[in-house]
RNA sequence: CGGGGCGUAGCGCAGUCUGGUUAGCGCACUUGACUGGGGGUCAAGGGGCCGGAGGUUCAAAUCCUCUCGCCCCGACCA
């Protein structure tokens, strides 16, 4: 296969390790590390995509009065072995540190695969009265985990997230706190990353261990399987049991506190390709996109350098002032060949500036997802930009959003059901369901299919579960999920 | 840990069944010339312990044994 034709990708393959391949290879995005299996390389295109999701969501999270923090990597044994005497299906896939120093260690020290018992062991010290609460911690860090089979961006052993973990005076108020956040998850995944989601609440069987309840959003990617993008966890009073996190209360009593934790990660990365990229490469939202416009200086045998070259920096210079990341290309390769690969990395906007433009005092303009080039009058070229990107942005939502509609269907009998995911397939289904554990058991077995969330954004509209026929409350949203 | 596929140049691959010139091809890379508005052309180059170890043979990328690693599907998934 050549190099060419390798480039091409393929959203709606199974196989999806080979798109991100394509891609990777190709827009400079990752690759997968070589030194640990599973573990990941983030190349500076990807890092600033996260970088760009970190500071939007950390300005999300500040509006709502939460303090970043941060806690050690390595975590004593004892604390884990703490959790699990008071959470119930407790199965860590943990990486332990047993040697340091030359020497063999009293207690090993576990790679922290999330920060609950740290953060736990340290709020237990900090909380004393009411008055201290709701404390409103975050962490961006590193975690490891030692899963069985990684997938690229998906599940690798060391991933980046950031997780929230609170403590509150009150169930009531803990609660509040898991929706806030869902929402905040919610709002950021469609009005930034220009991906749609589902709200909803996880069965007991896919619930984190040790939570009370587990809320996630649920995005379809472009083959139809659903990809679980952000968890929002109601921790009840469990973790306060398990490290004694205890504050007295108006009247003088002492209480457990009510916590929280939800969290994304590097995984959002994974989630936004497989939204957006067509077989051209990557397509970012302006948003979130490192480069807003590539200048590409067109340069003729016999025209004046000088003059194109300094037209595109002052073009450059003039989009940077309202706010747009304008680079211009001077690297000494062909147009043609600086096209294909601003395409493939994403960027939303091209701009190309020759001698012919000079003349006409315009620019050729070329969005990612335009088919034509344009010309663009260099007068109000700024504003011009800008109203460009706004609607596409607007646009890459309405496109995915319009994606999952047209895979989305309500089902009424376990027949059909089977139907929708035969082979490889997978669609959002809403389906009755009679809150069984063992129907949600044998549904996975027979189809692959799982509940991904009870919404809490549909009607409630009451209905027989298509197995039992026994009553069901609402629809529940099922799909092959990633 | 099961089932399937695969390790040959930076990347993607052919060659393996049927052992036999100096191990090939595309892309990428280097140099030069002409070029330059959608992946340029021509010319000349550089780059390989054919994943590793052992065996069979006059002869091994190719056959045999072992081993290491990767990918996909499953199990698993705080």
């Amino acid at each position: 296969m050549s190099d060419k034709s390798a480039a091409r990708i393929t959203p709606r393959s199974e196989d999806y390790s080979r798109w991100y391949l394509d891609v990777i290879r190709q827009g400079d995005l990752a690759e997968p590390a070589e030194v640990v299996k599973g573990s990941m390389v983030i190349k500076p295109h990807g890092f600033a995509i996260w970088e760009k999701i970190q500071r939007g969501l950390d300005d999300m999270f500040k509006e709502t009065g939460h303090q970043n923090a941060y806690f050690p990597l390595l975590i004593p044994e004892s604390f884990i072995k703490k959790e699990a005497e008071h959470v119930d299906g407790f199965s860590p896939e943990l990486a332990v540190v047993t040697h340091a120093g030359g020497k063999e260690l009293e207690e090993p020290y576990v790679i922290r695969p999330t920060s609950e018992t740290i953060i736990g062991h340290f709020f237990q010290r900090w909380i004393e009265s009411y008055r201290d609460l709701p404390l409103l911690i975050n962490q961006w860090a590193n975690v490891m985990r030692w899963e069985l089979r990684t997938r690229m961006f998906l599940r690798t052993s060391e991933f980046l997230w950031q997780e929230g973990h609170t403590a509150h005076a009150s169930h009531e108020e803990a609660k509040e706190e898991v929706q806030r956040m869902l929402r905040i998850y919610a709002e950021f995944a469609e009005d930034w990353m220009a991906m749609p989601v589902v709200c909803g609440e996880k069965t007991a069987s896919e619930r984190f261990a040790g939570a009370l309840e587990t809320y996630s959003i649920e995005a379809m990617m472009q083959d139809g399987k659903a990809l679980q993008a952000g968890t929002s966890h109601d921790l009840g009073q469990n973790f306060g049991k398990a490290f004694d996190v205890t504050f007295q209360n108006e009247k003088g009593e002492s209480e457990y506190v009510w916590q929280t934790s939800w969290g994304v990660s590097t995984r959002l990365i994974g989630g936004l390709i497989m939204t957006h990229s067509d077989d051209n490469g990557l397509v970012l939202p302006p948003k979130l996109a490192p480069i807003h416009v590539a200048i590409i200086p067109i340069l003729a045998k016999n025209c004046d350098e000088n003059q194109i070259l300094s037209a595109c920096d002052n073009i450059a210079a003039d989009l940077k002032k309202a706010g747009i990341n304008a680079v211009c290309d001077k690297r000494d390769y062909k147009p043609g060949y600086k096209y294909f690969e601003w395409e493939q990395k994403g960027t939303p906007m091209r701009l190309e500036i020759g001698p012919r433009d000079l003349e006409k005092n315009q620019a050729m303009m070329k969005g990612r997802l335009d088919s034509e080039k344009n010309s663009l009058s260099m007068d109000g070229l700024a504003q011009h930009v800008e109203t460009y990107l706004a609607n596409f942005q607007t646009e890459l939502f309405e496109r995915a959003k319009q994606r999952r509609q047209e895979a989305t269907l309500e089902v009424d009998s376990y027949e059909d059901f089977k139907e929708v995911f035969a082979g490889q397939n997978s669609r959002f289904v809403y389906a009755h369901w009679n809150g069984a554990a063992e129907t949600e058991a044998q549904i996975k077995e027979e189809t692959k299919a799982t509940i991904r969330c009870i919404p809490l954004d549909i009607d409630k509209e009451p209905g027989k579960c298509m197995i039992s026929g026994e009553p069901s409350k609402q629809r529940v949203l099922f799909a092959k999920s990633y």
